[in-house]
DNA sequence: TTTGCACTAATT
DNA sequence: ATTAGTGCAAAT
């Protein structure tokens, strides 16, 4: 019979072993042994038990035969959740391209990092040290008598400072602990995440009176929990229709059955109004993971998490690999976010994600949106996921009045302001009446670009194939890469050809906030952009500010329409819609409508009701009307039909092979060949579409070369198919030399066009 | 020549 | 992370 090796990562933390190592699966235990076994092997030269991770298992060696050692057993109290979490771990890998380590490090509450959290402390063990001392020196034992000194007079030092700044090598301290001169001490320290604040209004929620809508919702829910019938269900509500109360009421129906939930938010939903909100119906048996918690800390909540100490954990996509250990439902809010998709390998989506973890686990999906994503309304039309349809404002408030203004007939006659006559009027109007105004523009800095009307020439980043942008200092204007950050003083003459002619165009939040200001001298303003909230927490307090009154108009990029609700705003201004739009790729419709409507729901949340001016060069487009007259149907049936035409997700699939290196000739010569393997292995597949290579976008990122190809294929199952095959020949020896030096990513799906 | 120490390289 | 192996300098 064909003997059997697997793959194993080693419960290691360190880099240089980060990686798979083959054992061969002794006959007796090939039964048990599958991918996410925990088992014990001999690793390194002494051969010292360790316990490992099974990633893969194949019938043959990638290594030589006679140097690969034996599985020696399985471990057979393998935590259940984390098993699982490897088959997840696997999965991400095969559908997403990435190597099973990054997969792994994905999945895995992170042990490594948490080390860096143990502060381990030196101190002295011993009362005498002379006799020591003299002892070291006889024998020239620098090291352990440099310690021994610093010792003496320090009494307890930290382990940094032992091997960082003195210099002793950890094997040094491990010979004299042994010796019994030193101790070594461990400090772990645990933190509460909820603070006090919060914490005082638990189990205090306000009995809601729930109406017809959400209560069908609710009991609908119920039976399917009751018969263990677990789906994926889209709750499409516009805002304001009480969906957060959905999703409370249905994780309780879960805890009831004594199981788990998980909430993900996009992180910039992540606020205090969100964790109060919830910590009022489940008190401390609820707790937040986000990016802001040290990987330590997020261990932490994982752990409690997987005692059971805690029924919900709320969070960003990372949120979605809590180890529970009965986990019931899963909730993404706001399931359209773009944030949900991995910016890195694996450049995985918690969408699908999700319904992968709930289908090994047995668990439900909630899906909530006031505009579902094209992807997940396609599939609650064909009956994949149950559709929930809340089409009403709680509280019966109305919807904001669009108005949409044609810049172009402002230009007519005679408007050349980034303010349409219309909206001016508004501003003036909400002013004197002293409600507060919303400005939103796609676009940060003071001018998008810089170029030159003599010649032409548009200043780029050196570094990166990108027009530069204009930002204001109090010394003057500067130009700054939004991609690598990269910053110049603005040049008083045309760089290429020596013009004086030479200045900025277009306009970014800077430029409208001095705008404002000119217009408007008597009203308060607020900017709200990368810029201003780069600080900690001052994303908060400009919107807290701005909540309390101490603005009347602010002024901001895409993170004011995500951020809170005011009361007092009754106007929201769009101040050039097709921004969006124009991003070139095929989810540029789909993302201006999501904003605009978003944008929209900003207005008369109040009891006065709102109105929102959309200004726009394209009054006609699709996205954009269907967006002023809040109409989801009709904009996914255009969006709809344009995909499958273009053949573009969801109808069609799509995978984006980028590959980046220093050398732009080899990085071509790569790409060709990639190409050509490609075809080569798929000869037979109709209908494959293998597109490029490319020059991406942006061409050059931060001094590195980027080429793409594009692979479409209705089969989801195909673009993995050719993602295996590349993978494969990257592998092979010949090829790796050829590519040395070149990093190759793949994407499925893109959120981004390259 | 022996011994103890610091440092390196490799882990299937 | 662990550890066998290496070279070095002091001790015998």
């Amino acid at each position: 019979m064909q003997e059997l090796y697997a793959d194993v990562i080693i419960d290691i933390s360190h880099e240089a072993i980060d990686r798979a190592f083959q054992y061969v699966i002794p006959e007796k235990l090939v039964s048990q042994i599958r991918t996410g076994c925990q088992v014990n092997i001999p690793f390194g030269r002494g051969n010292t038990m360790r316990t490992g991770y099974v990633i893969g298992i194949s019938d043959r060696t990638e290594y030589d035969r006679t140097k690969i050692k034996t599985i020696d057993s399985v471990c057979t109290e393998g935590i259940a959740a984390p098993g699982r979490l490897v088959a997840l771990a696997g999965w991400i890998k095969e559908n997403y391209g990435s190597t099973m380590i990054n997969a792994l490090q994905t999945v895995m509450p992170v042990k490594k990092t948490v080390r860096s959290v143990v502060v381990r402390y030196v101190a002295l063990a011993v009362d005498e040290t002379d006799e020591i001392e003299y002892k070291y020196m006889k024998r020239n034992a620098r090291a352990k008598l440099r310690l021994l000194r610093t010792l003496k007079g320090e009494n307890i030092i930290p382990m940094s400072k032992v091997t960082g700044e003195l210099g002793v090598s950890s094997a040094t301290v491990k010979a004299m602990q042994e010796e019994g001169v030193i101790t070594v001490t461990e400090d772990s320290c645990y933190r509460k995440v909820t603070s006090d604040a919060v914490r005082k209004e638990a189990f205090m929620a306000p009995d809601i009176e729930l109406n017809d809508i959400q209560m069908s919702i609710i009991n609908e829910f119920q039976d399917d929990v009751d018969k263990d019938v677990h789906r994926t269900y889209l709750l499409h509500g516009v805002t304001g229709s009480g969906k957060t109360e959905v999703y409370v009421q249905c994780i309780r129906r879960v805890i009831e059955q004594g199981k788990q939930a998980i909430v993900l938010i996009p992180e910039i939903a992540l606020t205090y109004q969100t964790i109060k909100y919830f910590t009022r119906y489940f008190g401390e048996r609820v707790t937040v993971v986000n990016s802001r918690l040290s990987s330590g800390e997020r261990y932490d909540q994982f752990e409690r998490a997987k005692k059971g100490d805690v029924d919900v954990v709320i969070g960003p996509r990372s949120a979605l690999f809590t180890p529970f250990e009965r986990l019931g439902l899963i909730i993404i809010d706001e399931e359209h976010e773009s944030s949900y998709k991995s910016d890195n390998p694996p450049k995985y989506h918690a969408r699908e994600t999700a319904i992968e973890r709930a289908r090994l686990e047995g668990a439900s999906v909630i899906l909530g949106s006031a505009t579902p994503s094209v992807e997940s309304y396609k599939k609650a039309m064909s009956g994949e996921f149950r559709l929930w349809t809340m089409d009403e404002r709680v509280s019966d408030r109305k919807m904001a009045d669009t108005s949409i203004v044609d810049l172009r007939e402002e230009l007519r006659r005679g408007n050349r302001s980034i303010i349409s006559d219309e909206l001016a009027e508004d501003i003036t109007d909400r002013l004197s009446r002293h409600e507060q105004i919303m400005l939103f523009i796609n676009k940060r800095g003071f001018n998008s670009f810089v170029s030159c009307r003599n010649c032409g020439e548009v200043v780029k980043c050196p570094h990166c194939d990108v027009s530069m942008t204009k930002h204001m200092a109090s010394n003057g204007g500067k130009l700054v890469c939004h991609y690598c950050g990269y910053t110049v003083e603005e040049p008083s003459k045309c760089p290429s050809c020596g013009s004086r002619l030479i200045g900025g165009y277009g306009v970014g939040t800077e430029k409208v906030e001095q705008e404002i200001n000119r217009m408007f001298p008597v009203a308060r303003t607020l900017r709200m952009d990368k810029d201003t909230t780069s600080k900690k927490n001052s994303h908060e307090q400009i919107l807290e500010s701005f909540g309390r009154g101490d603005a009347d108009i602010l002024i901001g990029t895409q993170m004011i329409v995500k951020g809170h609700d005011f009361a007092n705003v009754t106007l929201v201004g769009i101040l050039l819609a097709d921004l969006t739009l124009f991003d070139g790729d095929y989810r540029a419709g789909e993302r201006t409508f999501d904003l605009l409507t978003q944008a929209a729901g900003r207005a008369g949340r109040g009891d006065v009701p709102g109105k929102v001016v959309i200004q726009t060069y394209k009054p006609d487009n699709y996205a954009i009307v269907a967006a002023a007259n809040q109409d989801y149907r009709s904009f996914y049936e255009t969006e709809s039909a344009y995909r499958s035409f273009m053949r573009y997700p969801p109808e069609w699939n799509m995978l984006v092979i980028m590959a980046v290196g220093e050398d732009e000739e080899q990085l071509a010569n790569t790409m060709d060949r990639m190409y050509s393997h490609i075809r080569g292995n798929h000869m037979n597949v109709r209908h494959l579409a293998v597109i490029g290579p490319a020059e991406p976008a942006l061409a050059k990122v931060k001094d590195l070369y980027r080429k793409v190809l594009y692979i479409k294929h209705r089969d989801y199952q195909v673009l993995v198919d050719v993602k295996n095959c590349v993978e494969e020949w990257l592998r092979d020896d010949e090829t790796r030399e050829i590519n040395s030096g070149i990093n190759v990513f793949f994407d499925f799906n893109p959120m981004n066009m390259y």
